[in-house]
DNA sequence: GTATAATGCCTCATATTCCTATGTATATTT
DNA sequence: AAATATACATAGGAATATGAGGCATTATAC
């Protein structure tokens, strides 16, 4: 089963972050990294995730070069930024608060 | 502070199914139950609700019917049915399942 | 008494964001 | 030689929350 569209909005630049955060990699390596650490639940599309490289990388919050291989063609790599890496903080708790809320309203357990 | 539109795409029927779930309510009521419960979090606007309230009723997951006040005027009412019922489960099951799965990216514990 | 806020229902235009489809090109496997 | 995987990129369409607006009644504040 993978990860219902409606609830996947919001939380690509997380996912990108999170993967970015453990080490350099490019765009192609980022979906195949969701993929496997989240056993094909998170199967981002590329129509998705290069237009979000884009953006993310003109906010600064990571950093493109092409690195050429042995092989001839060029790979565009992303690293995080510090500012990706505080981004990644912030929307880290953003979403615990989110979770923790949306528990509270499923669970019924406060208010009147 | 208040819940990220982009995180709540996607999470408005099961929020409201988890109010109606509780007792009937009116649109209105569905509003201040979520903000109440929440503690302002999740303020649901109103063009947000009402639509999702008609394509719910359509889609049987809720029942509506008017109810005279003594005051004189009528309000539109809300009760969820069975159909609504074992979407709820449905609902709450999946974003279990993406909780786990988002926690597992984030928290970066398996996977190559 | 009258202005203001709160209650209560509803619709439409807009912005955001993801997906599908498409295009290009190279490398590897069968 | 053909098919598949790698790798980057853009355009068009679909879904959905918001903001702004409209309408009407009731309670509260001045």
């Amino acid at each position: 089963m993978s990860a219902p569209t409606e609830l996947l909005k919001g939380n690509a630049t997380v996912l990108i972050l999170s993967a970015l955060a453990r080490e350099p990699m490019h765009g192609y390596g980022i979906v195949k990294h969701l993929d496997s650490i989240s056993e094909g639940y998170f199967h981002m599309r590329e129509g998705t995730l290069y237009p979000h490289l884009h953006r993310m990388e003109k906010d600064a919050l990571i950093e493109g070069y092409w690195k050429s291989q042995t092989g001839g063609r060029e790979r565009r790599m992303y690293q995080i930024t510090s500012n990706g890496t505080s981004e990644l903080f912030r929307l880290r708790a953003q979403w615990n608060d989110f979770h923790l809320n949306l528990t509270r309203v499923l669970d019924q357990k406060a208010g009147a």
